[in-house]
DNA sequence: CAGATTACCAAGCAAGCGCTTGGTTTGTAA
DNA sequence: TTACAAACCAAGCGCTTGCTTGGTAATCTG
């Protein structure tokens, strides 16, 4: 079962061929390479091809458009998670598939929105900001849960709170020196990282 | 031997009193609160009580106002990071003290300027960029030898690139979550840190 | 095919931006 | 006291920004 297709289906988030998705798309990969700010609507609209006016029968305004592009995709990224970790057993196991699926999002097809979503926070008004935040607790909410099945079965050591909050950063960071097509895979990666928040052998 | 007052002399920093730098010190909040591009001249100004043209008595433009930052920034560190490794004995010791220093870098007094340091990257001109980058090899110097003692007395696993990759995104991500006032001291997170860092037994 | 709705363009407005300019005040030293 | 430079102000220029407007073309629906 495909649930990207279920979830554009749905209507939660939009679909990428769509006149609004190209949009969302252009604007997740400018924010990231040029950030939100140096991002003009008129350097979006004339990514997708229209005048720069046009992009506000899309949308009502520019952080809207930040907005929708971050909303989108941590509904994505929870929904895989939940989906991934269904079929798993162990802690180890669970860990590892929240690791590889974290990195997936960060550095694969949605890693434009994902680096949004983690560097663009300031940008959003206090209001959206709350909303993402509660968003961001269903997907926290899978992390903690797994990262305390972990210490419970002494896989980790230390405050599992810190360790996801080490994890976090340590992830995200990837975006800035990881190169998908480079010596190391992204699996080798997981290994590593997984590594990194367990204690014992592999 | 205070290093900050012989670096004042030495002309390599900015005293915080004088008008620079004070202008050096607000600029760093305000690019970490605010961020760069959403800062303005006009804000800088009055928050430290001058016109905003003034500013341009002390500095060419405003890039060069977030170049000068970063600059002394990464100066000041890796010359504290030097003199804290002077007296290190053990390669274990040698990592906690680099934890230490990051840490406190970005968590303590200079923690705007470290701030903007990691995360405003993207706003200098690419000449800048390479300016930066140059200074920084020295600092990734040290923390890699570090690095590659503490795996030959095989206290870590993995490759040591990758484990300092992931140790500068989970210690840079600590500025969004570490509250030092709060349950958990500075300390205590470098100790978690190095539990990170270092496979066997503290 | 008629009618409505959606998608877009061309033009431009008001506000805010970085930065410049010409002149005034303040500090320093002979 | 005089001379001079550094520090700053008041005003505003030229440009870019997000966004609006009035109208046209394309697409869908019955």
């Amino acid at each position: 079962m495909n649930s990207l297709a279920q979830m554009i289906q749905d209507g939660k988030i939009t679909d990428p061929g769509s006149a609004r998705g190209k949009l969302l798309g252009c604007a997740a990969y400018l924010f990231k390479v040029k950030g939100y700010e140096r991002t003009t609507v008129r350097d979006l609209a004339s990514a997708v091809g229209i005048q720069s006016g046009s992009i506000f029968h899309h949308f009502k305004s520019k952080e809207e458009i930040l907005f929708a592009v971050m909303e989108e995709t941590i509904q994505f990224i929870t929904a895989k998670m939940e989906e991934a970790l269904a079929g798993a057993t162990s802690p180890r196991e669970r860990l590892l598939i929240l690791i590889r699926c974290e990195l997936e999002s960060i550095l694969g097809g949605t890693g434009d929105a994902m680096t949004v979503l983690v560097y663009e926070w300031r940008s959003l008004s206090e209001p959206n900001q709350k909303k993402i935040l509660k968003l961001r607790d269903r997907y926290e909410g899978l992390w903690m849960s797994a990262l305390r099945g972990a210490s419970d079965a002494g896989l980790t050591v230390g405050d599992p709170f810190i360790l996801r909050r080490f994890l976090t950063g340590a992830l995200s960071w990837t975006i800035t020196w990881f190169r998908p097509d480079g010596s190391v895979t992204l699996d080798e990666l997981a290994e590593q990282a997984l590594l990194l928040a367990i204690k014992g052998q592999s």
